[in-house]
DNA sequence: TTGTAAGCGTTATCAG
DNA sequence: CTGATAACGCTTACAA
């Protein structure tokens, strides 16, 4: 019961009456089949309950149909949603999607990319960490496509996709600025993900601009808990900030909460909040949170368009905009 | 530079001074291999950064190493934590997630199996939609495992997964008498997934029990907007509830919102309200929501475990217990 | 358009 | 323990 028994081209060919290569034909788009052997054998395979198998088929072909994604954090808004919209797009190109999470251990993206590789994965597409430079190589020399999503390190092969959270960071010193705040603050995460520095450092120097300091802390691992932390320390401080950069929309909604709930302070108008992501839970009423659209979809076609072209293709750098989304965390809007 | 050019087992063999067999052994736990010779195997892949072809060697193992993960609504915050689980587990037990996202049309999870047929998939585990029974014999008959979870109907060989979802309904009933509530009520999407409607069911089962009547309202797909439509019909009835249960954490946060923001109305003072899933939301300080905790670790070690066991696998059906966890959401706890 | 035959990179069998 | 050799199920020249 549990002996795996596939039914091959070879029976399909028997029953449908003609050779093994013209089942292969029928099952191939393009190939040179007359319609008549084609519908034959498309019945003889429907009968027997045929299905091409995809190892051999690769084996041959030296393309799996595989694309292996990487990430860490699945279960984390913005990242399932990338995933979602990924996986989406690349079964539209006539891929399928592979997933590896790299949750636990650090080096453990280069073990997935060894996986990858084992598997033949036409591509690996690294939404988190970065892997070795020596493994990108291998992968690279091995004809396999990477698509790095907000990694920038700039290595030359693969194709680089990036938001430009430096810009988006300029946008929130303005927007804080025009509500008539005067005391920043930036909260991030201990991650120290290029994303999150680029915001970081992007807000600074921005605010810089304007002559205005930014208080910065970070603490923890980028979600709701590590917003609940950094409300503490800086709503607690003798010049308390009227306005907090959050790196993303998870840190936001945990530092608003703590601001309410903990500080009984009145957002907006005591304290403006902008996040980063715009992730389901920052259009919910409780929050209403402005922050910046990531653009996924868009990062999504990008990567499953390069990685699918047939074509030698180049590493390229693409950087992408984020939308910034009104909502009522910020006076004025 | 995109062609793909894959170091063999030959050239390992070559650089190596054995034969391809002794490579091939010398990657196969617990063949009869030397340790000297696998020493000098082993050298020379790294060397040449050789990696073992999964698709040749599941060609000839009958065995690919590939579990399917059939999945809707992935980037919805219960069916991430899932999925993030069974990744996780998967990856510990030796096996790689594909993952295939049926968004999209509704007969996909058909199309997604013949996929993973495609893939010679050691198994499948279905986590949305319901294929058609023909499908699934014919996985069957391949050797394919199959794991249905919360699907509930009963065919005959995959493993059934589910959460005693009547049961804990029962207790959300005794909850609410208890905190004194007299006018009932079950907030449901139109989904009609087996699950949902069992919690429904439970609900006015039990309530009848105490001789209570449950006013039942449906609307729309499974989420946020969902519950403020809900809040929207339930709340503005002559007899106002004072108590809803929710099919979902999702459609309690909707609900939850709307009833503050619209109906001002004080919760749990004026109304009580339990959702299922436990998801991350239902912790935060603006919900702090009673629910109940989707047994996910469990969901996936089981999975896994009988997915991966070698011998002819049964067909059995396995019910979980949904632990309530009190929050701040019913008076009383 | 069709069939024949070679080959893809493995593992399993069987001598040695 | 080791090395030849035969599969595995498919695609793709090459001939017909």
């Amino acid at each position: 019961m549990s002996q795996r028994d596939f039914v091959s081209a070879e029976e399909v060919a028997r029953r449908a009456g003609v050779s093994r290569s013209a089942v292969s034909r029928a099952f191939t788009p393009g190939a040179s089949v007359s319609e008549a052997t084609r519908q034959k054998v498309l019945q003889a395979a429907e009968e027997l309950g045929y299905q091409v198998n995809h190892l051999a088929r690769g084996l041959m072909r030296n393309e799996s149909g595989i694309v292996c994604l990487i990430v860490s954090g699945v279960a984390t808004p913005y990242r399932s949603t990338l995933l979602r919209e990924l996986t989406v797009q690349l079964q539209l190109a006539g891929k399928v999607a592979m997933l590896i999470n790299t949750d636990r251990s650090d080096g453990s993206v280069n073990s997935a990319l060894e996986q990858a590789m084992r598997y033949r994965a036409d591509a690996s597409v690294i939404l988190s960490g970065l892997p070795d430079k020596s493994i990108t190589q291998l992968c690279l020399r091995n004809g396999q496509r990477l698509v790095l999503i907000n990694r920038d390190e700039d290595q030359s092969g693969p194709l680089h996709i990036n938001v430009d959270d430096r810009a988006s960071a300029a946008r929130v010193v303005t927007a804080f600025v025009r509500a008539g705040c005067t005391r920043l603050a930036f909260a991030n995460s201990q991650a120290g993900t290029p994303s999150l520095m680029a915001r970081e450092e992007g807000f600074i120097a921005a605010a810089r601009d304007y002559g205005l300091d930014v208080v910065v802390e970070r603490y923890g691992s980028t979600g709701y808990e590590a917003g609940l932390i950094l409300a503490q320390r800086l709503l607690t401080k003798r010049e308390r900030p009227d306005a907090i950069f959050c790196a993303t929309d998870l840190i936001a909604c945990g530092l608003m909460d703590a601001a309410r709930h903990q500080f009984s302070l009145l957002i907006p108008q005591q304290l403006c909040v902008v996040g980063f992501d715009d992730i389901e839970q920052a259009s919910w009423f409780s929050y209403r949170l402005t922050t910046f659209t990531q653009p996924v979809v868009e990062i999504a076609r990008e990567a499953v368009i390069w990685l699918s072209q047939s074509d030698a293709a180049e590493g390229r750098s693409l950087t992408l905009k984020a939308e910034l989304v009104w909502r009522d965390s910020v006076r004025g809007g």
